[in-house]
DNA sequence: TCTATACTTGCATAATGACGCAAATGAACA
DNA sequence: TGTTCATTTGCGTCATTATGCAAGTATAGA
């Protein structure tokens, strides 16, 4: 449960990427994903970065391309565990 | 499927605030929440409404106090609607 | 080897967010 | 009404992060 991986979810921008990503159903590059935004490539390339690096996405190089996806059983794994622990959470009374 | 949703727990102390209170089982007031981290009260406060804002917790005022509590069903709803959203994400192979 | 393409990284700037302190609000109670 | 307690809000500061531009790296192809 850490705060790492709804960080990378925070940014409206991150969050697009994923949806499109997500969307696709297939692995896209880095070019196919910025064209879509009015913002620099290399803003969108370190965003598909902290993705990568929160576990949600990865990647594969292929010739000159990059090719980033969604990996769907960590990610909505990770989001169910959480939706898990704080359910079953076990109550504790005690303070400090 | 928003980003503020993420932003609230994105912070440490946001999503260790959101454990304990889970952990509670019961509403909590926000000295009894504050007592446990070396933070200052009014930062505390501050995250509670955060917290609050992103449909995570609700609170009630009794007299003097404010009692916050998880609200279990619309958080893991919303977790659960985010990982189904990924998963059954219809394919869309057309760029911008 | 030279050039073009695809992507990443360095650096500066601007916006956002966390924090502490002090002051303000609001409710109970003498 | 005045005091005290619980919480929130205003404000300044420091750290983090998003962004753009320019330069760097890596791969394909002439």
């Amino acid at each position: 449960m850490s705060a790492a991986f709804f960080g990378a979810l925070s940014d409206p921008t991150r969050l697009a990427i994923l949806v499109r990503l997500a969307g696709f159903a297939r692995p896209a590059t880095v070019s196919e994903i910025s064209c879509c935004y009015p913002i620099d490539m290399s803003v969108i390339s370190r965003h598909l970065a902290a993705l990568k690096a929160a576990g949600i996405l990865e990647s594969e190089k292929r010739g000159k391309q990059v090719y980033y996806s969604v990996r769907y059983d960590t990610f909505t794994e990770a989001l169910r565990s959480v939706a898990d622990a704080v359910e079953n959470c076990c109550p504790d009374d005690r303070c400090c």
